[in-house]
DNA sequence: GCATGTCAAGTTGTG
DNA sequence: CACAACTTGACATGC
């Protein structure tokens, strides 16, 4: 039994989340920088609202959550804590809101934030913004009740094992909050399933099996394998398992494979999936909830 | 209006 | 060595 999830936006649906630049934030006075951001933070919570709605009616059981979702709020200059808002009360209580009807809906949400943040970056400043970063969605996971924050291991700097070890240390100086959120994933040029499974052993941290990366970046473990072993270190910890796929842009002939398609061939479903479970997969597909509701209809859960 | 360039941030592989 | 790719497109600007 499978749990599709959609991520971050709508291609159609008329719901569009909203967003700011730090150049733009720049030319405003502090107090009127605020008021833009309370702005786009009231509106996003009425959108994630509006998302968890939709999807619940698309049939799609989990939704990731952009990033952006508070645009700029580790920025060095222009970042903010939501007591700062004006609309600081009206933004709690519908994220609150949020966390109800995900839990009456049945629908996961996740966080991925995005490629700066590098646990395991061998400069120090580097780790400390990727720190403040992951405890930004951390706090927004605790309000509306995400599973999970899900990243990659970061660099190689020419020696994996050295690399994974100083992952490590940025790990145990996230907060409980974080710690207990985040989940590893496979990543299409370096650190693949046999790479990151010891250490999600050691640390009890999930691993987010991604087969389109694993196709990319491929290990000695097969398909089946690696399905198995990432869904134990889900099952030792309790949760649901999350998986990704994605297909590749130009096929599999096409000289790279690494771009995302506008939408999932089934045939890149690996077929036991069917016959494992619970889980959820994320369908990480250029045409978004079209994809999903596509993918659902041509791949029927049995 | 609509087209186009720009947007905080890291790392890797490619042309 | 510049640039795309990564989960990603929306905003800002200038015509």
């Amino acid at each position: 039994m499978i749990r599709f999830g959609l991520c971050c936006i709508f291609i159609e649906e008329p719901i569009k989340f909203r967003t700011i630049t730090a150049k733009t934030l720049s030319t405003l006075p502090r107090q009127q920088q605020l008021e833009r951001i309370s702005d786009i933070c009231l509106k996003n919570a009425e959108n994630l609202v509006e998302s968890l709605h939709s999807v619940a009616r698309m049939g799609i059981g989990a939704f990731r959550i952009l990033s952006s979702f508070f645009p700029r709020y580790t920025h060095p200059e222009a970042g903010y804590v939501l007591e700062d808002l004006p609309d600081a009360k009206s933004i709690l209580k519908i994220l609150k809101h949020v966390n109800r009807l995900r839990g009456g809906k049945n629908i996961r949400l996740s966080f991925h934030p995005d490629q700066f943040v590098v646990l395991n970056s061998p400069n120090e400043e580097v780790v400390r913004k990727s720190i403040a970063e992951i405890e930004y969605h951390a706090a927004l996971a605790t309000l509306v009740g995400a599973e999970v924050i899900n990243i990659h291991a970061g660099g190689g700097y020419g020696d994996k094992a050295a690399s994974l070890k100083r992952f490590e240390r940025g790990y145990a100086l996230l907060s409980a909050a974080a710690q207990q959120r985040l989940t590893l994933e496979n990543d299409d040029v370096l650190y693949t399933p046999s790479d990151l499974l010891p250490l999600c052993r050691d640390l009890r941290i999930p691993l987010v099996y991604d087969v389109h990366h694993h196709r990319c970046n491929p290990d000695s473990l097969s398909v089946e394998e690696a399905t198995a072993k990432a869904m134990e270190t889900w099952t030792l910890r309790k949760q649901e398992p999350y998986s990704h796929v994605s297909s590749p842009k130009q096929g599999w002939t096409g000289r790279d494979p690494k771009p995302h398609a506008d939408y999932i061939n089934p045939a890149d479903i690996p077929d036991f999936w069917r016959d494992i479970g619970p889980f959820t997969l994320d369908v990480e597909a250029k045409h978004k909830e079209k994809a999903v509701v596509k993918l659902m209809d041509e791949w029927p859960i049995r």
